[in-house]
DNA sequence: GACAAATTGGGACGAACGTCCTAATCATCA
DNA sequence: TGATGATTAGGACGTTCGTCCCAATTTGTC
C-alpha cells in the first residue's frame, strides 16, 4: 500500500507501546524490539526520546484530524457528527478498558513528568473541543458550545478512565446512552441552523 | 500532636510525591531527600518499592474510609453527602488543576505498567463507589443506586482530568454546578425512605 | 552503667537506561 | 564499475535506579 520508511515504522511503533506501557516505562529497546531494528539505528532518525515524543503527538495530530474530516463528510447533521465522536468510546472499547484514553493518561503522565511535550499533548484535546465546539456551534446552541464541547469531553474522559479500572465494558456502552440522551435534550428545539457555513 | 514514626513520614512524602510525580518517576532519593534520611535507611523500613506503594494505598484508603465517615456525620441526608462528594473537585482544585485526581492517574499509570498493586488502586474506586450507591440507594432510587454512583464518579474523574489538561479552575465550579443540577433532577420526587438503617 | 535490640548512615553492587560513536552495508547514479 | 551519500548494526559511555550490606548510633531495659 503506502511505502513506510523506517521512521514511520518507528514512529508507529512508539505510538502503540506509549500508549498501552506509557511513556516514561517505554525503552528504546522496547522500540527496537518492535520494530526489529537495532537500537544505535535510532540515533540516526531521532535524537532524544523526547524527539520521538513529539513525532508520536505530531501523527496523533494528523490522524485526528483525517478523522474529525472524515466524520464531517460522512454526515451533514452536526448532532450526527457528534454522536460519531461519542461512540468512538464503543469502537475503541476494548483498548479503553486495558489502557484507558489514549489522550487523557498521555496528557497525565506528562503533566507529572514536567515535560516539555505537555502543551503539545493538550493540543489533543484542543482539537476534539474546537472541532465540537464547531459543531454545538453550528447546532444553534450560542455561547455554550464551548462548554457542551467540554461537557462532552469530560464525560468522555471519565467513561475511559472508569472502564479501564473496573474493567467494564458494559458501563461504557450504558454511559454511551446517557451521553447520547443527553446530546438530543439539549438539541431539541434549537434545531441546525440552516445557512450554509463558510 | 500525633508522634509520627519514620516510616509514617516515609510514607507521607512518598504518598504526595507519587501524586505529583507519578510512580515510577519518583525514585528511593526523593524520598529520601524529602524525609531528609539516608537512602540506606529506606531497606530497614521497606524492602521494595512496591511495599511502599502498597503503604501508600493503604493509608489512602484509611483516608478515604475517613473522609466518607465524616461526611455521614455531617449531614444526615444522603443528598447533601452526596454534595460533599462532588465539592472535593472544588475543595482540591488548586491540586487537580495541576496533577489531576490522585486515584485517578494512579490507577491509570499503575494499569500501564501492569503493576501488582493495580487492583489495590482500583479499591480506592471501589470505596466512593460502595458509598456512593449506598447514598443514592438509601435516597429510593432502587437499582440505578450502583449506575448513579458509576456516573457522578466517571463526571468527576473527566472534570479533574480535562481541568488538569486546560489548567482551567472555572471549568471545574461550572461541571460541578452541571453535577448538583444533574443529582437534584434524579432525586427529586423520590425522598429520601425515613426508615432507620441499620 | 552494661547490654541487647532497634534504628540510622553511607556506600557498594549489578542492571537498565538514554545517549553517542564508528565501522559496515546498502542504494543511487555518473 | 566505482564513488558517494544514506542507512544500519553493534557496542561503549556515564548516569541513575532499586537493592542490599554493614558498621555506627540510638533507644530501651535491667
Amino acid at each position: 500500500m503506502n511505502a513506510m520508511t523506517t521512521r514511520d515504522h518507528i514512529v508507529a511503533a512508539a505510538d502503540q507501546l506509549f500508549y498501552r506501557q506509557g511513556y516514561e516505562h517505554t525503552s528504546f529497546a522496547d522500540i527496537a524490539g518492535a520494530v526489529q531494528i537495532s537500537r544505535g539505528n535510532f540515533y540516526y532518525h531521532f535524537k532524544t526520546k523526547d524527539d520521538i515524543l513529539e513525532a508520536v503527538i505530531g501523527t496523533r495530530m494528523a490522524d485526528t484530524r483525517q478523522m474529525l474530516a472524515a466524520w464531517e463528510a460522512e454526515s451533514e447533521n452536526p448532532e450526527d457528527r457528534i454522536r460519531s465522536f461519542i461512540h468512538i468510546l464503543i469502537a475503541n472499547r476494548a483498548d479503553i478498558k486495558r489502557f484507558g484514553c489514549p489522550v487523557g493518561t498521555l496528557t497525565s503522565e506528562l503533566a507529572k513528568l514536567n515535560h516539555a511535550s505537555q502543551a503539545g499533548a493538550a493540543e489533543l484535546f484542543t482539537l476534539f473541543r474546537t472541532w465540537l465546539r464547531q459543531q454545538f456551534s453550528t447546532l444553534g446552541v450560542g455561547k455554550q458550545a464551548d462548554e457542551f464541547a467540554m461537557h462532552i469531553l469530560a464525560r468522555s474522559q471519565g467513561v475511559a478512565t472508569l472502564a479501564s479500572a473496573f474493567g467494564d465494558e458494559k458501563f461504557i456502552r450504558h454511559e454511551v446512552d446517557l451521553m447520547c440522551d443527553w446530546l438530543t435534550s439539549v438539541t431539541e428545539g434549537t434545531g441546525p441552523i440552516k445557512q450554509k457555513r463558510n
